[in-house]
DNA sequence: CGGCTTTGACCCGCGC
DNA sequence: GCGCGGGTCAAAGCCG
């Protein structure tokens, strides 16, 4: 396992042309950053080793943002890879996985997207606990965890996993953001919990 | 009443 | 094989 599923990318580069996947999706260079100090993009190879959490993110600062790139894996593509009998469907093959470090008295950063929490977990080397999201679009099953550093609680660490396959509730607003980018980070939302958080 | 959070239990993968 | 740790389920309760 391991295989890298994410591609580096130069900030400066001109703006990526609409990639005709639709697994594929670019984030940085639309993100107003400014609504939050995002110190760190973190990529996140599938197949992390768990041992080895803090190198598991590749950290980047804001010189050397990254694009997720499709993933390449026949698991992943494979739509017609079944769980086996009775097994839960544990593994996250959602298709590509990217972590933010973000600097935020909130733990719950508004993306746009509308999230459920499903679970809660006391992890490793963090006295923090782990919440569990999925996006609660039916038919989306884009997950993401949210955690505080174990090293610097003041920065939580947001974890994607998956590609909505709709658009953000906030895209009529902010319709240049392109399709199924985490759109939040580019809105001047509240920071305000919505609804029930 | 519907949607959400909470929380303990359960499942699975992995290392020893 | 066993234990540990991470991830998910699902029932119960809460809230608007």
């Amino acid at each position: 396992m391991a295989d890298s599923i994410f591609l580096a990318r130069n900030f400066n580069e001109e703006n990526p042309k609409p990639n005709p996947n639709p697994n594929y999706t670019y984030l940085i260079d639309n993100f107003d950053l400014s609504d939050f100090e995002v110190s760190d993009y973190l990529l996140l190879d599938r197949g992390i080793s768990e041992d080895d959490s803090t190198s598991t993110y590749t950290g980047c600062d804001s010189t050397n943002p990254i694009i997720p790139a499709q993933i390449d894996d026949p698991v992943i593509n494979n739509s017609s890879e079944t769980p086996t009998s009775g097994a839960k469907k544990t593994k996250m093959d959602v298709g590509f996985r990217i972590a933010f470090r973000t600097k935020s008295e909130l733990e719950i950063l508004d993306d746009g997207f509308k999230w459920r929490k499903y679970g809660k977990k006391a992890v490793k080397n963090n006295p923090n606990p782990r919440n569990y999201y999925r996006c609660s679009t039916g038919g989306c099953n884009v997950k993401k965890k949210v955690e505080r550093d174990g090293n610097d609680s003041s920065y939580v660490i947001t974890t994607y996993e998956g590609v909505h396959n709709h658009e953000s509730p906030s895209v009529v607003y902010y319709n240049e953001i392109p399709l199924m980018v985490p759109s939040g980070w580019t809105l001047q939302a509240s920071h305000s919990h919505s609804s029930s958080f």
